[in-house]
DNA sequence: TAAAATTAAATTGTGCACAATACAAATCTA
DNA sequence: TAGATTTGTATTGTGCACAATTTAATTTTA
């Protein structure tokens, strides 16, 4: 046990997080090439899917995505037509975006990607719950942290 | 509670993973910062400051990346002067990767990285144990997925 | 042992992530 | 209310991630 032992990558929980959430959206990869889909478009129409329609900061804030992220993401599901965009008309700097007839039609050909994915991940129902908890818990520190 | 209930942000695993990942990784970044090291970068030195020598293909094995994402970071870091590379003599195919002494003086600089991470993320000792299972449970059974 | 298969690394192309900047619209304030 | 500040979005540039392909070296196998 050395001083340097803090920076070993089986020390930290930075590194099986990085791993596991790109190993977990890899896994999503097969199931979202049938929609066409990649896993951000997926997230942002998870949200679309459930509102209907949201701003593109609103959609930032939920996904914790900036414009120079979402503005191309957006660009391509309107290019898909799941979604259109359009200014508000009481605050012209606000784009509206909203789901199609065609965008929620997707939404029944991804109803069965969730438990396809939880087949692959197998955890059990209180593991999945602590590990809910604890990921929200970091998520909250850290958001806090940058609002200072 | 209807059938698309599973399709929300707030009933998967995978966003908060996804979330919580790129959180802690852009909170490593004024710190990675002050060593002019991405996070790709700083996890390639965490290994070999361990283990001093190893092919591109241990690496990327320990890192869960490819040849496409380590060539370039690789590439770096040499022009950097922390590591030198080489072919292996017995396997031309192979490419060693070796720290030089100028990287492994910046582990001495790095050295309080993990320390200043943890105050932010700021998580109890068995909630941390707890997390570091659940992770590695989880990357255990999509890597043994994989290699089906 | 020659041909086929495998392996390690590099290359190419796409799509994020995100910092930094720009810009126009809205709000605040002296 | 004019000037300063803030806000929402878009743009630009860098660096991953990773799939797909290529190339060269090695190993397997008929």
């Amino acid at each position: 046990m050395d001083k340097y032992d803090c920076l070993k990558l089986e020390s930290q929980l930075c590194f099986p997080l990085y791993a596991c959430s790109k190993a977990v959206t890899r896994h999503y990869k097969p199931y979202l090439d049938e929609l066409d889909l990649t896993y951000t478009q997926y997230i942002t129409m998870m949200v679309l899917w459930d509102v209907h329609s949201a701003s593109l900061k609103e959609l930032g804030d939920k996904l914790y995505l900036d414009s120079g992220t979402l503005t191309p993401v957006i660009k391509k599901l309107e290019s898909k037509g799941y979604i259109t965009k359009s200014r508000a008309r009481n605050d012209e700097r606000i784009i509206n975006i909203e789901i199609t007839d065609a965008g929620m039609r997707l939404r029944e050909e991804a109803v069965n990607i969730p438990s396809k994915i939880g087949g692959c991940v197998n955890i059990n129902e209180q593991d999945a719950r602590e590990l809910y908890r604890l990921l929200y818990l970091i998520l909250g520190h850290l958001e806090n942290e940058d609002d200072k």
